[in-house]
DNA sequence: GATGAATGAGCTTTCATTCAT
DNA sequence: CATGAATGAAAGCTCATTCAT
């Protein structure tokens, strides 16, 4: 077994995903940990502050898949396609969480460090960027880091509302997901 | 009374907002509104339920805004501006519903008729878009209507993001509607 | 049933002495006064916050005891006695209280009042040497009030003593009395 | 190794001193000692079994004080008034303390040795009193240790509600060790 | 309709105690 | 002897919900 604040953190983030954060009580992590209620405030002093460690790993998640699935060899439209398609599959799976570390509610209290957190993923995708312009596959003019973020948000905001009200409806998805390609890339790309 | 369902729904926005929702109990909504415990639930089931009314009062605020800002004769980027302050200005005050609304958290049970309540925004927003076509300001090609729901995600993502970690710089803040701006605009005038 | 703070307060008292101060819990409070564990909430916010209000009925049981046995007419000598039977007795019934109430230990946190509470106690033990001194029984010299204070002190201290280490010898108690009463009697008298 | 021992109680004492009895925990005391949870246990049983402990270590320096403070050659007033003043002074500095020892809440189950404790304190004033005897400057009819009980109580008694009430005034606390010497005095030396 | 005291299930939290190292 | 992470029983406490008035 990983060491127990990473046990706990995996704990929580599958008993977040099964009943949704609000429902989600202490009591169930623990169990789902297999350990004494006692020892998760050895780790953590309330649900909430287990927020940071759970978006820790989820950005790992998604370096992790980005790393998987975007070939340094291809087009950047391959890219990008690739990279919509990552942030849409990670976000149904883990939408609850997802949304709770997206919308920064968890935020208020135990969140000043996100920002860090985020950094590798603003670089990831930053990095990803600037190689396009290297390759002039998109404009020069954009700084890749800062752009990084916006669209970021744009994917993953249209993410959300994807899954919220249930469209499962796979066509509809896909639809979405060619928008919000159209959009940034034009965006990218436009001269 | 119409009066005092509005009335709960005043008082849960100001509690959301002092307290944060977590944290917000029946019994501080209550005390705002003036009324007796029991009195709540005659107008609402529990404190989620009031969500959808907050969100219904949050839309006519952005419209109401959207209406006195924007001006019909206005060019097109002044107009898109324009919405961008509008978002960024309220999303500052109504940080913590904002974000709650915006992520569908509170939503698994009471998310249904959010996209109704959302309809009217995507109408106005949408309609800026069919009015900046027919003057040729933007490309033709776009849907507005479903163009507007991804313009929103992106000003909206990227404002609460801009006060989620405090940013009070205001040149920041300014730098971020811009690049906002100039990432939207792009999209929509690449012909 | 009298009001319901009195209630809790009168169960606290029961637990108390049953149990002791260390080992009664909310849930025994709640148990003997019928009620449910959150209503005692709605009148203490914690087990050691009943205390004033225990304070407030033991100088009142005192007081009556008082009143019971010690008559105007009889002569100091007796009234002093009947004093230090009266807080002997209180004190052998409700050894734990006593001691908690005399300590002061609870007090840190919640016993601000305490000096209002007895000051009814020390009124009443100064009335009987203001009227001793008028009867010429004891010396004029005494400030009746303060050596009120100085003479409860006194006997609780004594009376403390003698119960804790459960001295239940009928004989050693009844030398302890007469010794504190000598003590007094002495000083008082002196001229 | 006693060191240890003698350690944990003077952690203990600067616990309680700092946190209070109720809201200390063994935690905090092996803080204070800089040794490990689980030693505590080494060398005592329980938080109360260290107050047997701590009474000897107060006794020992109510008894230091006393040596240091009270000459043999002073005539008996100032011996008693030496000794209200040393009383006065260790109550102020181990105000709550003192009020648990000097109570015996701790008590129930840990008092029995008690008496073997506090039998030095009173055979030291008992014998400054059998001293004064000698010299016929308090009356020949009083039971020394005896009453070195009554008078220690007194005094205690007294110190302690002078400084419950946070009385930080000097005046008023010169005050009442004047009267407490008054009222012991003329006791012990009426005639 | 309106009230608000009372409820009590169920959650959080503590902390004395243990025991493998 | 010493450690200190882990335990889990047991306490504290909250707050949505009810219902007699």
């Amino acid at each position: 077994m990983e060491d127990k604040k990473t046990s706990i953190t995996l704990s929580a983030i599958k008993a977040f995903k099964e009943k949704g954060i609000e429902h989600t009580t202490i009591s169930d992590i623990v169990k789902y940990a297999g350990i004494a209620q006692g020892t998760f405030y050895l780790y953590f002093p309330s649900k909430l502050s287990v927020m940071p460690e759970i978006a820790i790993i989820m950005v790992e998640k998604i370096l992790e898949e980005l790393k998987n699935h975007v070939n340094i060899s291809d087009t950047f439209d391959i890219k990008l396609k690739k990279i919509i398609e990552v942030i849409f599959n990670l976000t149904e799976e883990y939408k609850d969480i997802y949304a709770l570390i997206y919308s920064g509610l968890a935020s208020s209290e135990y969140l000043v460090h996100w920002e860090n957190i985020y950094e590798k993923y603003y670089e990831a995708i930053g990095g990803i960027l600037s190689n396009a312009q290297d390759k002039v596959e998109i404009r020069s003019t954009i700084n890749p880091k800062r752009y990084a973020a916006i669209l970021i948000g744009l994917i993953e905001a249209s993410a959300e509302k994807s899954f919220l009200y249930n469209e499962q409806d796979e066509k509809i998805i896909e639809l979405k997901k060619s928008e919000v390609f159209d959009f940034a890339f034009r965006s990218l790309t436009q001269s």
